[in-house]
RNA sequence: GGUCCCGUAGCUCAACUGGAUAGAGCAGCUGACUUCUAAUCAGCAGGUUGCAGGUUCGAGUCCUGCCGGGAUCGCCA
């Protein structure tokens, strides 16, 4: 059980046992949170619900918590109930419910945290999304980091999950790509390329592309019309860019459960493709014709004022309203982006989150006002900004090779600290704080690393077992054996001020996810971490407390099922993180 | 000029979406290894949360206006 939650619930049901006029109104109850009290004195639980609903009842907070108070006098549970300050409810709970969290996480074992329903309605998760004109770089790993954790994480707490990467595949990038692609070919079959001219991608990546073509057309590109050429080579060179993207992904452990293509929203015709959504939103009176006023204050230079076809975005919460043809025709990419919004509230996706980098902070109201209205304001979308990644080197900027064409990639720094470091650290801050990427903090093995340091946590609790194994091997501590354990033995502060921590972690997961915070997770761990850690050094200072008793078989198995527990729960948190939890730290 | 993000200890950052005395790590100082890996831990010190107002029982958090840093700004994607 998580006791914060349960005992919100008997709040709530005291609550409407005392008000009855509280029964109808959910939106009043949903108010008032159970959370820990930043002041370990203060108790176990705080409960703010009399200062929340003072008003609501008419009532002074004080003496609505002395009723709430009387209701839980024959709690079993409650060791200690007061009413402290302008009306927080504090209640200090018996050992055993703390105890209980180790029972529960052996049992539970992976599932352990997971809440017990799911919630209504399908979650759409975009991200990485990069252009595939070349290999991900370090600018790319940070979102793509950030969208799968937080996947994982809502994954965990039962959402209707779909990771997805949109395909930026229609525009004029692709047709530089199809060409510089093809001067490689060239390359391939001989002919002196000399330099790359500007304007086409010089990335040596391009080589083992162009090589490709070679080997599947032979010469027959050469004689071919610029037209006709680009149509053939253009999806084969997006098929062998997106497996290199793929491949990119894969080294930090990164999937997809559907890759979108834009081109696809370009031609289709069967619902929710561009054409279909513009006439949609005409008939909605929408669209229009007209012209847009020059930014003030920086007008360009050859700013003219020109009529053209406009979405009204300004409608729905944005700045202005958007273009959504271009002079030649064709459609800009924002009309994409609002058709690809309304494909995926045609799919079924009310929830619909967008992780994108720093430079598309002007984006988010554009991206929520078209969520609005291509779904008459059913559809949510949650815009997630990544920001900068600065790497360093013992403090400095790191120095990256000047060579044209080159830059850090994704596949560079995966190679250099490896994947759990990568993920870690880049969860480790709020996606919305710019992160310092240190590559010499981050490859230590000292407390500075906080991957490192909760790694070592786990390694420590599984080496715990070693040792248990070697001191008594006559000891059963299968899991059977550890799920049997007499845990009201674990009563002294040090155990259950551990055990606390163990406690919030089904909350902390579960408020993570409905923030669409996912680097609470990582704090979360890092903090249990640290209670281990100085449970385990306390055992140093009171041998009473070490994990193996030479005298007292009880109190070792209780203590080993704890530790089996923070491990458990330590692996959860991790595997939600994608950083692996090893036993041993080489 | 408009918009968005950021501003918290000397440094890097938290603060469970409005809770009680704002917390960690690093750097600094003091301690703990014949002991389950000291790869760790305990303690001290460090703050007018950029500034000024406002909202209420209560503000780092919400609203307004400034200051400073970054990003972005009609058909690129």
């Amino acid at each position: 059980m998580d006791a914060f939650a349960v005992f919100r619930n008997r709040v709530e049901e005291k609550l409407i046992n005392l008000f009855p006029e509280l029964s109808d109104n959910k939106q009043a109850l949903s108010r008032f949170v159970v959370e820990p009290p930043r002041d370990a004195s203060h108790g176990d639980l705080s409960c703010n619900a009399a200062m929340v609903l003072s008003k609501v009842l008419k009532s002074n907070p004080r003496a609505i918590a002395e009723k709430l108070v009387a209701e839980f006098a024959n709690d079993e549970q409650v060791e200690k109930i007061d009413v402290a300050g302008p009306g927080f409810i504090n209640f200090t709970l018996t050992p055993d419910v703390w105890q209980s969290v180790i029972a529960d996480a052996n049992k539970q074992g992976a599932d352990y945290g997971r809440p017990e329903v799911a919630p209504v309605g399908k979650v759409n998760v975009e991200y990485v999304s990069a252009n595939p004109t070349g290999p991900l770089h370090v600018g790319h790993t940070r979102g793509a980091v950030f969208g799968d954790a937080l996947a994982s994480l809502m994954d965990f707490c039962r959402y209707d999950i779909t990771r997805e990467y949109y395909i930026n595949d229609a525009g004029g990038q692709i047709t530089v790509l199809a060409n510089s692609a093809y001067l490689r070919y060239c390359e391939a079959l001989g002919d002196d390329i000399g330099e790359i001219p500007a304007g086409l991608y010089p990335g040596k990546y391009l080589i083992p592309v162009g090589q490709a073509l070679a080997e599947k057309f032979g010469d027959s590109l050469k004689s071919m019309d610029e037209t006709e050429r680009e149509t053939t080579i253009r999806p084969v060179v997006l098929e062998l860019m997106m497996d290199l993207v793929r491949d990119d992904l894969k080294k930090l452990g990164i999937k997809h459960d559907l890759f979108f293509s834009e081109a696809s929203l370009h031609g289709g015709g069967n619902g929710g493709d561009i054409k279909e959504t513009l006439d949609w939103l005409g008939e909605e009176g929408l669209v229009y014709q007209g012209t847009l006023e020059a930014p003030k204050g920086k007008t360009p230079e050859d700013w003219e004022d020109r009529e053209q076809t406009l979405f009204k975005a300004s409608d729905f919460g944005d700045d202005t309203d958007r273009a959504l043809v271009k002079s030649d025709g064709t459609y800009t990419y924002f009309a994409a982006d609002i058709a690809y919004h309304r494909n995926k509230y045609l799919r079924g996706f009310n929830s619909q989150i967008v992780v994108l980098g720093a430079d598309h902070a002007g984006y988010i109201k554009r991206l929520s006002a078209a969520g609005k209205a291509v779904s008459g304001g059913e559809a949510e979308v949650d815009v997630k900004i990544c920001q900068l990644v600065n790497l360093l080197r013992n403090g400095e900027p790191a120095k990256m090779s000047k060579r044209s064409g080159n830059f850090v990639t994704m596949a560079q720094l995966v190679d250099e600290v490896g994947a759990d470091v990568v993920r870690f650290i880049m969860l480790f801050r709020r996606n919305e704080a710019q992160l310092d990427f240190d590559f010499d903090l981050v490859t230590q093995q000292t407390r500075e690393n906080p991957v490192f340091y909760v790694q070592y946590a786990h390694a420590r609790a599984c080496s715990a077992f070693r040792n248990a194994a070697r001191d008594v091997p006559e000891l059963d501590v299968s899991l059977e054996a550890l799920q049997k354990a007499d845990l009201s033995k674990l009563s002294h502060p040090a155990e259950i001020s551990l055990l606390k921590t163990m406690g919030q972690f089904p909350r902390a997961i579960e408020a993570a996810a409905a923030a669409h915070e996912p680097h609470r997770v990582a704090f979360y761990v890092h903090e249990l971490a640290a209670a281990f850690h100085a449970f385990w050094t306390k055992g140093k200072e009171e041998p009473q407390l070490r994990f193996v008793n030479h005298e007292d078989r009880t109190i070792t198995l209780a203590r080993l099922a704890m530790v089996n527990a923070v491990r458990q729960i330590l692996r959860n948190g991790l595997s939600i993180l994608g950083v692996s939890a090893p036993e041993e730290l080489s």
